[in-house]
DNA sequence: GAGTACATCTCGATG
DNA sequence: CATCGAGGTGTACTC
């Protein structure tokens, strides 16, 4: 990994142009030849950036180049898409390399698979009587989250979000008209759960007949915990 | 902004818990109190992340933490919520600070905007005989991308993406639905049109009636130059 | 490799 | 403030 910081302008061609006027910025060039320009503000996402597989080629500045202050001139092309960074550095105020190696990488908790996971576990949080048929149930346009039963046998699907937009909705109103054409299933009613519900989503369901449920993450994990003490 | 290298483990509480192991990584801090957590590769991405504002409190390692061979502990707040950040520091391979002012920010062109733009301007695109009504055409869930009266005199709405997925198609058949309720617009039919149509979404829009419309926005663009020039 | 859905999405416009 | 839609989305997973 090397860290430029220097004062340059930034120019992007690819799917779109993008183009950044004379600042001091941070030039992040990673081991797979991607590079990130950062400034000292935002958040996570660079002003502008290469994605890896990619290549930086370095050339000194010359003739009109030098006389409008740039001293050197980066390149950054991708391996893949004739997708083209150039960067005209005018004063590098840093310039160092460190080896990193490989990163282990990230491990995350609470994701939707997780809150699938607990509901699956804790399926009468739908309703007292719920049985289980299957999480991940295949159909043809995509798996469906959670596919229960009610306690009067009827077929209940669950659409689970983190939070509840009305794509989800659209999502799970999709699965359910597929899934009410199978008689062996039909009639199918739609569950939508998610931890937080938005009042547009919510008013959408509800239009289409379809019941909507507040999940407490804290709360489901808290039984999960208790229920793994017992054993 | 200050760059520092070392070996370090992250955890993240937040919406989520995540978790990374002792590795040696880039720690990035920006001056309004955000930390991003990069490796040597993947892409413009950190690993793990505090978005601004938030503060940083460095306290050095004591009693336990020394025996494990922490030597500093990084505690990064946010000000709105109570996401924190924790990085465990085990050595610092370097460190250095950097002033680099407020940046101008970035300038784009290509975005969906100057396609909508282009489109607008080569209305006939859609058919011969086709006529603009207007672009942005405001409903009550929304604009309308294009509004625009065929050859017969028909309506026609047109949904625009650079890449048509089925949320598109969702989304032009939510205004489809309300433009219908209109008795002086309806009927109104819907194109969807897009740089790149996925199979399964030309699907969902045939089968509701809505035609698909593939663009190639660097033609687009070539006759707009062309235009250009005669004037 | 293509397609699909999730994301601590981020970011901007708009009411 | 929330909502909605776009993104050079990235990323993981399935087929």
């Amino acid at each position: 990994m090397r860290l430029v910081i220097a004062r340059c302008s930034v120019d992007y061609e690819g799917r779109l142009k993008a183009h950044l006027p004379l600042a001091t910025r941070l030039l992040l060039v990673k081991a797979d030849g991607s590079v990130l320009v950062h400034s000292d503000g935002g958040s996570y996402k660079p002003l502008n950036w290469m994605s890896p597989p990619a290549t930086l080629r370095v050339i000194a500045a010359e003739g009109t180049q030098l006389d409008e202050g740039i001293v050197e001139q980066w390149t950054v092309q991708s391996a893949k898409t004739d997708d083209r960074l150039i960067v005209n550095i005018y004063e590098q105020l840093h310039d160092s390399s460190h080896e990193l190696g490989i990163d282990p990488g990230l491990i995350k908790d609470g994701v939707e698979a997780d809150l699938q996971r607990l509901l699956a576990e804790q399926i009468e949080t739908l309703g007292p009587g719920f049985t289980l048929i299957r999480r991940e149930y295949a159909t043809a346009i995509g798996p469906v989250d959670i596919l229960a039963r009610d306690a009067n046998g009827g077929t209940v699907a669950v659409e689970l979000k983190r939070r509840g937009d009305i794509d989800g909705v659209e999502q799970l109103t999709r699965y359910l008209e597929l899934l009410n054409r199978d008689p062996l299933l039909a009639p199918v009613r739609g569950v939508f759960a998610a931890q937080q519900i938005k009042p547009q989503a919510r008013v959408l369901a509800t239009d289409r007949g379809i019941d909507c449920l507040t999940l407490d993450y804290d709360a489901m994990r808290g039984v999960d915990d208790a229920d793994s003490r017992l054993f």
